[in-house]
DNA sequence: ATGAGTGCAAATAGTTTGCAAGCTG
DNA sequence: CAGCTTGCAAACTATTTGCACTCAT
């Protein structure tokens, strides 16, 4: 549990970035969600307040930037994000009823990778979310 | 071109949706374009206001639940509508510099499906979205 | 004629930006 | 002590809702 914290914490001195409190505490946030969580519900998570919900959009993002989290999106659109470097990317099945989450370790971003190379893109980055209703939900 | 608004139509009908001159236009809008495009690009390209952007909101959520448009997100979570049936189903690769889009006919709904059984999951869907650069943009 | 559909105004959710003050490296 | 970060307020974008009116069937 700290350990992934620890490792994300050494990863921002690593970037360049600076370790705060409210960073800290953003990220343990994510190292205690099993599922992917918006910027607002992590903010909701943190102990008394620890930051603004501003801050914890921005924290995100640079976090986002830097490949300490990943990020998803509900079928709603609002964006998700969870612990994690993109070499254990991977993707999420969400319930519509209750909003709980299961890992799928399925993807295509090879297959993606290919298709976009021939249409002479570059930078290719994709996302994908499944969701359904889960044994209790249906 | 129109057959393909012609058989949207007649699908509204059969679906006991009313056939309105509002419903028509946004078809014909969603006909002509080769991309996704948001319930706000699409209120945009209506000749001449043709109707409220609530109702190009309202209408584009209408013909998804019929299926006879799909949905996708962009980037930012945006939701954007094409025409066609689920059983045409297909993904987009779009650019982020000039929001080019390219069709993928990648897709992994029967894997999908095969995990969230697995997890005692029903009614699965997915959403699947590719970004990068384009030849142009790059 | 009746209820689905529409327009207008206003509310909401999620996210971003500006700026002065604070804290990290 | 420079400048990355934060907090607060406010702006913004995308989308939804309430309600009276209209029109397709």
């Amino acid at each position: 549990m700290t350990q992934l914290v620890d490792s994300a914490i050494a990863f921002l001195r690593e970037k360049g970035l600076r370790v705060t409190e409210q960073r800290k505490a953003i990220l343990e946030v994510l190292a205690r969600s099993d599922s992917p969580i918006s910027a607002e519900e992590t903010y909701a998570l943190l102990p008394d307040k620890s930051c603004d919900l501003v801050t914890a959009y921005r924290c995100l993002e640079q976090f986002e930037k830097i490949d300490v989290v990943q990020r998803g999106v509900r079928e709603n659109g609002t964006k998700v994000y969870c612990l994690g470097h993109s070499h254990d990317h991977h993707h999420h099945l969400t319930c519509r009823g209750c909003g709980k989450t299961e890992r799928v370790d399925l993807c295509m971003a090879k297959e993606l990778e290919e298709v976009a190379t021939g249409y002479g893109f570059v930078e290719i980055s994709h996302i994908m979310e499944a969701f359904g209703l889960c044994p209790e939900c249906k």
